[in-house]
DNA sequence: GTGTTTGCAAAGTGTTTGCAATTTA
DNA sequence: TAAATTGCAAACACTTTGCAAACAC
């Protein structure tokens, strides 16, 4: 059995991605990184953190959120231009993303394959490669 | 050798997607669709216009830009949340993203494969599967 | 003529910034 | 106490909207 002291690993994690541990993030990172992945956007991540009384500005949000990412504590996903997500899955994969309700969802590494990746053009290397799979209610 | 007549093509082109063809329309459908495929942003297009002498305010321009996605004449692309792009090519395809450039380029089809889909949460149909690879400047 | 479209300016949304006050090391 | 961080309000970029004037049929 692992015996975990959640708290300060969070802010091991923090100190050791060169972030000083201040109050907000503290508890910005308590919200991101204790339990599943997630993904949140800057304004739920605000209305989750006020909820749960954390005295913090939307400032602070965004620039920690920011700082998360410089650091691989987080990575930015782009599926509309109205928003933007924040994954605390740092490694490669794919997401479906349900359109109806906003929500962004991880697929598990392997349930997708490419095959064959195009050539690029000259001169060219590839930074990411992103599969996003927009899916919504059936009806019968 | 196809004979075409280009100018008339475009506004049975919008007339049949059920759009009046205006001066503005008309214009815009000139620029986007005479010729090879291509990827427009608002703010881009609008520059084009004005440098074609056409006078157009730019609330025209997305009105338009969104009608034409309406009418399936335009794809909106989603690649990164600053703008929204718009591609001339309304089948199904994938792109490259040159993160230096912000420019959009097709893959033509065939030249990416998608093996194995996940299977999907339960209750939900696909819209969408779109593949997007980033790809900046080889720096020896 | 009648209903649609345009263009302006104003409003809206999500995000960033400048800077004084506060906090951290 | 020096340097970094916070929070506010103002600024921003992109996009949408309300409405009177102009246009298409």
């Amino acid at each position: 059995m692992n015996i975990e002291k959640p708290f300060e690993n969070i802010i091991e994690h923090i100190i050791n991605a060169g972030i000083r541990p201040t109050r907000q993030r503290i508890a910005l990172a308590k919200l991101l990184f204790r339990g599943d992945y997630r993904h949140v956007t800057a304004d739920g991540l605000y209305k989750e953190a006020l909820r749960e009384n954390i005295r913090i500005s939307i400032a602070t949000i965004y620039n920690t959120l920011h700082q998360f990412t410089a650091a691989n504590l987080l990575q930015k996903i782009v599926v509309d231009s109205d928003r933007t997500y924040f994954d605390t899955n740092v490694g490669h994969h794919h997401h479906f993303f349900y359109s109806d309700l906003g929500q962004l969802e991880d697929i598990q590494n392997g349930k997708i394959e490419l095959l064959k990746l195009p050539e690029l053009p000259h001169g060219t290397k590839v930074d990411s490669v992103d599969v996003l799979i927009k899916i919504s209610k059936k009806t019968i």
